[in-house]
Formats: structure tokens, C-alpha cells, sequence
RNA sequence: GCCGGAGUGGCGGAAUGGUAGACGCGCCGGAUUCAAAAUCCGGUGAUCGUGAGGUCGUGCGGGUUCGAGUCCCGCCUCCGGUACCA
């Protein structure tokens, strides 16, 4: 008997497969490929996250399992490395982003390496390399040719306090999250991405790929596909200053129209200060411009009290030739449909309670509701609505609509709550724009021999202060000529959201260091597309879709093959921490959760860190205050002191203890709490194993010995099980299953090697080092990894004996051990001869025998 | 509000409509030890019973079925997403 000792084995193993490139993909040779990808992190200053390891240790399970099955496997990894963090950083210090991602992406290479993931290291690719970024910039390029990037005054997120346009997270209720400056929203030039374009596209091939139906629902959600019409209602002319216009809805619900009693425009429609009245226009335009300097979140925020206010113009309801008010109302949002609704008050909830507070009419359109209490927004037949009258609601909508067409008032038309994708950043680190912009106001798009358009490397970073980016600071750089024309020339200074690299960089890991093109068309061939997709849940819409979207387009520009990139995705579930709370009164005094009393509003409440916590009768008590703690599991997170560290557990545990922990918790879809003690359960696992097999040097005396029947049967039934849960990534059962072979092979008096074999192979995706070592232990060379994978022999899954359970009236009276092939009238003789069995069938009539051979035996009796 | 997902021992979790609680943590007992740790072996849903054995038990209330954690209907709670999308 010898000692696990992973501290020795782990380093030792990562050595030989970084020297003998052991994960390199490879193609061809016949095999077949799997490509399994994992969501590459950003480098944060923070380091490698349980939860990253949860999502990769998945991954690396199946890549390893798959190159033990015979595949070529493509699992690369690499640095979404553009993004804020290291900006912020930048401006405060002066060191350049690069820098700090540099040393970033080495503690987090490190970290991965020591976690032993079966990587190609050859592979690794960086967005904010320029040979990387090249080809973003190129992928950019051929949007813009095909007309699906323009330019747009779209509002942002203004600072003046800051100087600085913000991220839509970075404004808190209005406010800015570092300094709690005021934030306005402000129009300015930004380049957007035709996304809608595809809205159709990206909803129907969801139909074509294997993702969790959640996640798809979460698409189609955010496309938001909506069949409606449009319909024109002219302006009263003598009521709007002699105006003449229309103006135009959309709605879902033209069979509602005869309930149509005003009418609602955004505060940004540009009709709004045409139409005021004199007497309103004051009032109207003052509700316009608050409107516009709220921002996104107030304006939803303040979502339960309507307000508006009526233009004093009327419309003319084209089926009916009534006039109705014309009101603005800021629910009523200017990016969506055409910016003005009709109202429908019975039959809308919001047209409700907008109707009561402003004291406007409800009207009964469609029956079966009513509509002096709430809306009705259900199914019924039409009444008060001339050539409807009725009609259902289908019918009706279906009967308006030819109507509408016929009248030239109107169509039939599909709406999409996806909007074009905002496209730019003002931003220093980030992929620029490969535009120039010339003196007669004119932008063009740099030929592709040009690119990469570099970042300027310079010594210091300010802000601009006019909310452009602070590239527009650094003259030598905006400052350029026109390759084409020889004109003076500014460039570009917006850059793009740190989304662009991360929507194409599956591909780049196919072909990393092709100078000539983004991927080899034939090698993209090969790989794509990615067979397993594992991530945060966190992506689940707008990576995935964007993503999506430009393979679309590189799809349509045959650049790839696929139409879709990802054929399957797996959501990792979070991982929560346990934080130890209690609470301080005012006036300092430390109180546990039950002391706490109902009135803990006053109270403050304080953490404890993990490993600081005190226990004393299996209870958590404070250090030094002696309250006792209350137990919370929630997301991890530094301010909360729950952050478990990986580095921390290997150093205790060693990483094939960590990865098998994070894989044995639980479901790998389901959020999980971290137990901190349950580390040791399988690091107890794992050295049972050890000891099993090994001694101090070599193998131990147990090993070695002829295979009895029994463990035959054991065996080939551990491997089938261990197969299967890892092909459908059920990683819990399968090393439960391989938890309970190791306690059987406990009781035997010697393990032959070749069972001892099996065993380790199967391990080896799980717990890489201990499987190598043990492996070279028993005699073999070169890795494990390449070893094929024990095929489950089915003559010893088959038992020719079985427990029957045996039930009367479906509650169990006892169990039988019965021949396999046992019939129905064999297995009742037996199950009567059972006195307990018997005894409560006796005295009663036996009216039904239900067999199920290899499940049940049931007796109903009356 | 709407859309997803989940509620099973003290805890994490297992269970093609067929013996609920595999496996692990924790706990209890035993072996080993001068002793402890480590290790090995055994036990561990609740409850009644000396015992054999019985009864109850998968969020709640109904239903389908010989049989329901699993299927159906109606609720409750928690988590995730989304939010005036006409």
C-alpha cells in the first residue's frame, strides 16, 4: 500500500503532455471528428472560477472520451481578451491594456494547465491579437459590402460628469455605478448591424439543431415574431392646424379595430409636434423632451403609472369614419412596430388602464368579457363592429385584413421585437472600424489589403471627453490619408463591442494561423460544425444569437459550409457558494439570525468568510463575536466572501480531485451549492483506487489473479454504465457507478490486471493524472489518452438470475430471486410458497396476476 | 405579469410507469492503535413493535392505473430569463 499523492503525480503528467502534444487535433486519417467547444473566458484580473472549471472539466471529459473512441477531436481555447475592465484599468494607471491582459491570460493558462485539460495548445487564439482581429475587421467588411452595416443616430448612455458614454449595466437607475453621476440618453452616430434582416432565418433553422428547448424558446422570445397589420388612420385636418397626414399603427389585433377610442404616439414620433394644438403644444412638448432624457431603465422602471398627454388632434378610424384623440404616451416605444398604436382599451390591458386614468372610453368589441372591470384580451365573437359581427377572432382578423388591403388603408404584416444590433462602442480597446472618413462628410471602407487596422500602442489614455472614443485623442492615429484617393482622411474612432471577436472565433480555432484566409475551406469542411457547445446560461440569447447571425452571412458569402454553427449546447448550471451572515445593530452590537427578531430593517447585515467561520457543534459561529451564523447559499461573488478558488482546492485535494467533485455534485445543467466538504468524498475515492493498485513502487500484491464470473458481470456492466451516462453527459452516475465497482473489487481477494485496466481507461477522462500514472505503473507506454476505450462485453450484462419484486395490491410483500426465463405460473407458485407473501392473499378472492418478467409480480385481490 | 426550470432523508443527489432514497457527505457502531488521525468493516427516511413484521413517506389537492417521484388537471413555493413589443 502506497500514499495518493497527486502533488507529484499531477505536475508530472501535465509535463509529458505539453512535451508530447499529446491533445494536438489532427485530421483526416480516416476517423471520424468531433469538435467540442468550450465558451472561451474573458482573462479577468480574478483568475480561473469553479464555475469555468464546471463548463470545462465537461468538456474535457468528452474530448477525451471521444479521442479513446476513435475520433479526431478539435478542443481548442483561447482569450475573449477585448473588454472594459482592462480599459478602466488603463485609464486609471496608464498600463497599457495589452499588458495587463498578457499577464491575465498567464495566470489563467496556468491555471487551465494545471487543471490538466486536454487542450491544443497550438490553437489558442486571442481577439485582441492583430492577426486575429484582422479577420473580425474582415468579417466587418463584408457586412458593410452587403449592406447589412450602417451608420445611425442612435441614443446612448451620456455622462457628462464622466465624459464618457456607458454600457447599459453600468447605469444604475439612472445614475452611473462608479461615482453616481446623472446619465442622459443622447443621440449619437453609431454603427448598427441589419440583424433583422435575418430575424426569419435565425428562427426557423432553431428547428434544425439539437439545443435544450428553453434555450431556443429564449430565441424565438427575443426575435419575437408577431403577425399583425398596419394600418393607416388619417389625421382630422381641422383639428391639427389644417395638417394633413397619416399616420401609421401596427397591431396584432386588427379584428379589434371598431374598439379603437384614441390613439397613442411615442414621445420621439416626429409627427407629435405637428400635431399639437395651440393650446396643447406647450404641455406636449415638454412631456416629448422628458421623455427623451429618461433613460431606458426609468422609462421602464416607472412602467406601473401611465402617463401623456393629449395633442388636442383627432384621427379618423378608417372602418368607421369616427374621430379619435390623438394622445402621447411614452408606453408607447418609438423603436418598435411604427411608434404609434391604436388604442383598444376593452381588449388591451395596457390601452385599459390607460382608458381609466384619463377617463377615455372603453368599447365592447368581441364578447364574452367585461370590459368596465378589466380587459378582455381572450377569444369570443365580434359584436359593435359592422361587417365583423360574429366572427371569431381569427376569422375577423383574417376578414379586416382583405379589407384593409381592398380600402388601401392597410396590410397584413409580420413584426419582429429584434432590433438592429448596436454595433459600436466608444470605446479604446476594441476591434476598429476598418472606415475612414473624408473631409466632404463621406465615410468609405478600407480595402482589405489594409487590414489590420491597428491599435496605436502610446503612453497614455484619456478619456476623449466628448464621448467619442478616447482613440479620437491619439491624432497620429485618427489622422491617415486615403489609400484610394490620396485624400486626407479621419478614421474611424468608434470601435466594436467586445461581442465581434467571440462570434466567429469557433472558426478560427479550425485553421489559427492561416495568413491568407479566415479558415481553409476544406479544413472547415472537416470540422464544422461544433458537435458540443458548453456554456453559462448567461449567453443563452445574445453570444448565441450573434453568433448565429454571422454565420449566417459567412454561410451566404460561402465562406462555411453550415448554416448553423453550434449543432449541440449544453448550459452549465451555476455554482453557488455559502456565505455566514449575521447582523450588527446601530450601534455596533453583533446579533445572530435568531436573535434578529422581525424588525431586522434596522439591522446591518455582515459576512463571515468560509474559512474563517468557527464550528462548534456542526453550528458556524463568528470568530470573535461568538454569534452563531446563518447559512446561505447564493451566487458566488467577492463582496460576499463565497469565492471558492480552484487553485485553493488543488493545492488541497489535487485537480483530479476538483474536477471530479465539480462533475460528481450533481446534473452538470443544474445550479449546484459548492459543499466544501464534499471535496474529500472523492479524493477518498480516488485513493481507494491508489491503494488498490499501487504500491510505493509498481503495483500492489492484490492485483493479478484469474476474473471470477461475478466480477466479469460487474465489470462489463460498470463499463456500459460509464459509457453511456458519459456519451449523454450524466458524469454524476458514471462515477457513482465506477464509486461502486471500486467497493466490490474491495471484497475480492485479488483483481486481475486486465479488470484493473479497464477500470483506469474508463477513469481516465475523469481523472486524467491518476488514470496516466497508474496506467505507466501497469506497464504500458505512451498515453492512456490514445488507448481505445474497453468495449462492454454484452454476454456478461445478461445475469441468468434477478431479484422479482413481489407486490399484492401494488404494496411490496417481499422479493423473490427467480431464473431469468421464469414464467408467470413458476413465479406465482413461488411467490405462494412465501408465508409472508401468503399470508395476505389467504381469505381473499385472487382476481388479477400481473407479470411483468424482470419487474414485477402483483397480486390484486378484493 | 409572461416564458422556462425545479421542489425526493440532516445535506448534494439516484430512480425506461414496476423493490423510492443508488453513490457521496455527515452521523452512529465495530476493527486497528498506547492514543488519536488516517484506514478497513457494518449501520443510518419517519414511526409503531421485544421481535417477526406493520403503517406512513418524493411541495399541496384531485385524477388515470393492478401499480405514480415519474402521466393528466388545479394550486403553492423557489430559481433563471424577460418586461408597456401594441
Amino acid at each position: 500500500m502506497s500514499e495518493y499523492r497527486p502533488e507529484e503525480i499531477e505536475p508530472k503528467w501535465q509535463a509529458v503532455w505539453e512535451r508530447d502534444k499529446t491533445f494536438r487535433s489532427l485530421e483526416g486519417g480516416g476517423k471520424p471528428k468531433f469538435y467540442v467547444l468550450d465558451m472561451f473566458p474573458y482573462p479577468s484580473g480574478s483568475g480561473l472560477h469553479v464555475g469555468h472549471v464546471e463548463g470545462y472539466t465537461a468538456t474535457d471529459i468528452v474530448a477525451r472520451f471521444k479521442f479513446a473512441r476513435g475520433f479526431n477531436v478539435l478542443h481548442p481555447m483561447g482569450w475573449d481578451a477585448f473588454g472594459l475592465p482592462a480599459e478602466q484599468y488603463a485609464l486609471e494607471t496608464g498600463t497599457h491594456p495589452s499588458v495587463t491582459n498578457e499577464k491575465n491570460i498567464a495566470t489563467f493558462t496556468a491555471q487551465l494547465k494545471a487543471l490538466g485539460f486536454a487542450y491544443d495548445w497550438d490553437r489558442e487564439v486571442n481577439t485582441t491579437d492583430a492577426h486575429y482581429y484582422k479577420w473580425t475587421q474582415w468579417i466587418f467588411l463584408q457586412l458593410y459590402k452587403r449592406g447589412l452595416a450602417y451608420i445611425a443616430e442612435v441614443p446612448v448612455n451620456w455622462c457628462p460628469a464622466l465624459g464618457t458614454v456607458l454600457a447599459n449595466e453600468e447605469v444604475i437607475e439612472g445614475r452611473s455605478e462608479r461615482g453616481g453621476h446623472p446619465v442622459i440618453r443622447r443621440p449619437m452616430r453609431q454603427w448598427m448591424l441589419k440583424i433583422t434582416a435575418y430575424a426569419d432565418r435565425l428562427l426557423e433553422d432553431l428547428e434544425s439543431i439539437d439545443w435544450p428547448e428553453h434555450l431556443k424558446d429564449m430565441q424565438r422570445n427575443w426575435i419575437g415574431r408577431s403577425r399583425g397589420a398596419e394600418v393607416d388612420f388619417a389625421v382630422a385636418a381641422e383639428t391639427a392646424g389644417g395638417l394633413d397626414a397619416k399616420i401609421r399603427v401596427y397591431t396584432t389585433r386588427p379584428d379589434t379595430l371598431f374598439g379603437a377610442t384614441y390613439m397613442v404616439l411615442a414621445p420621439e414620433h416626429p409627427l407629435v409636434a405637428e400635431l399639437a394644438s395651440d393650446a396643447q403644444r406647450a404641455e406636449v412638448l415638454a412631456y416629448s423632451q422628458a421623455a427623451a432624457n429618461k433613460s431606458e431603465l426609468q422609462r421602464t422602471d416607472l412602467q406601473k403609472d401611465k402617463s401623456g398627454v393629449f395633442t388636442g388632434a383627432y384621427a379618423i378610424n378608417p372602418v368607421n369614419g369616427k374621430q379619435i384623440p390623438i394622445w402621447v404616451a411614452d408606453y408607447v416605444l418609438w423603436g418598435y412596430g411604427t411608434g404609434a398604436i391604436m388604442a383598444v382599451p376593452g381588449h388591451d390591458e395596457r390601452d385599459w388602464e390607460f382608458a381609466r386614468k384619463f377617463e377615455l372610453p372603453i368599447v365592447e368589441v368581441i364578447s364574452g368579457g367585461e370590459v368596465d372591470v378589466a380587459a378582455h384580451t381572450g377569444d369570443g365573437l365580434l359584436v359593435n363592429s359592422g361587417l365583423l359581427d360574429g366572427l371569431n377572432v381569427s376569422d375577423a382578423k383574417a376578414k379586416i385584413i382583405a379589407w384593409l388591403e381592398e380600402q388601401g388603408v392597410g396590410q397584413g404584416t409580420i413584426n419582429y421585437k429584434l432590433r438592429d444590433w448596436l454595433f459600436s462602442r466608444q470605446r479604446f480597446w476594441g476591434e476598429p472600424f476598418p472606415i475612414i472618413h473624408l473631409e466632404d462628410g463621406s465615410h468609405a471602407p478600407l480595402p482589405e489589403q489594409f487590414l489590420p487596422i491597428q491599435l496605436p500602442q502610446v503612453e497614455r489614455y484619456e478619456q476623449s471627453g466628448t464621448g467619442e472614443s478616447p482613440l479620437a485623442t491619439i491624432e497620429d492615429w485618427v489622422n491617415t490619408v486615403d489609400p484610394v484617393s490620396g485624400q486626407p482622411a479621419r478614421r474611424e474612432t468608434n470601435t466594436m463591442p467586445q461581442w465581434a471577436g467571440s462570434c466567429w472565433y469557433y472558426l478560427r480555432y479550425i485553421d489559427p494561423h492561416n495568413a491568407e484566409k479566415l479558415v481553409d475551406p476544406e479544413k472547415e469542411r472537416y470540422w464544422m460544425p461544433v458537435d458540443l457547445y458548453v456554456g453559462g446560461a448567461e449567453h443563452a440569447v445574445l453570444h448565441l444569437l450573434y453568433a448565429r447571425f454571422w454565420h449566417k452571412v459567412l454561410f451566404d458569402i460561402g465562406a462555411v459550409s453550415t448554416k448553423e454553427p453550434f449543432q449541440r449546447v449544453v448550459n452549465q448550471g451555476m455554482i453557488l457558494g455559502l456565505t455566514y451572515q449575521y447582523y450588527r445593530t446601530q450601534d455596533g452590537q453583533a446579533l445572530s439570525y435568531k436573535e434578529r427578531g422581525a424588525n431586522h430593517a434596522e439591522l446591518t447585515s455582515f459576512t463571515v468568510p468560509g474559512d474563517a467561520v468557527v464550528w462548534k457543534d456542526e453550528k458556524p459561529y463568528h470568530p470573535e463575536f461568538g454569534v452563531e451564523l446563518e447559512e446561505i447559499t447564493e451566487k458566488m461573488s467577492k463582496s460576499r466572501g463565497n469565492v471558492v478558488n480552484p487553485d485553493d482546492v488543488i493545492a488541497q485535494y489535487g485537480a483530479d480531485s476538483l474536477r471530479l467533485y465539480e462533475m460528481f455534485m450533481g446534473p452538470l445543467e443544474q445550479t449546484k451549492p459548492w459543499n466544501p466538504r464534499g471535496v474529500s468524498g472523492v479524493h477518498r475515492f480516488l485513493s481507494r483506487i491508489w491503494r488498490l493498485v499501487c504500491e510505493e513502487q509498481g503495483l500492489s500484491a492484490k492485483v493479478g489473479g484469474e476474473a471470477s464470473e461475478e466480477l466479469l458481470r460487474e465489470l462489463n456492466k460498470t463499463i456500459k454504465k460509464v459509457t453511456d451516462d458519459t456519451e449523454a453527459l450524466r458524469f454524476n452516475t458514471a462515477i457513482a457507478a465506477m464509486m461502486e465497482f471500486v467497493n466490490f473489487l474491495y471484497k475480492q481477494e485479488t483483481v486481475p490486471k486486465a479488470v484493473v485496466e479497464s477500470l483506469v481507461q474508463i477513469l481516465a477522462p475523469y481523472a486524467p493524472h491518476a488514470a496516466e500514472e497508474i496506467w505507466q505503473r501497469l506497464g504500458h507506454v505512451g498515453s492512456i489518452t490514445h488507448h481505445p476505450w474497453p468495449a462492454a462485453d454484452a454476454k456478461y450484462l445478461v445475469d441468468d438470475s434477478y431479484q422479482l419484486a413481489v407486490q399484492v395490491m401494488g404494496k411490496l410483500r417481499g422479493t423473490l430471486t427467480v431464473p431469468i426465463d421464469i414464467t408467470q405460473q413458476a413465479a406465482v407458485e413461488l411467490a405462494m410458497a412465501e408465508p409472508d407473501i401468503a399470508r395476505h392473499i389467504e381469505g381473499k378472492e385472487l382476481r388479477r396476476v400481473i407479470f411483468v418478467p424482470k419487474r414485477i409480480l402483483n397480486f390484486v385481490v378484493s
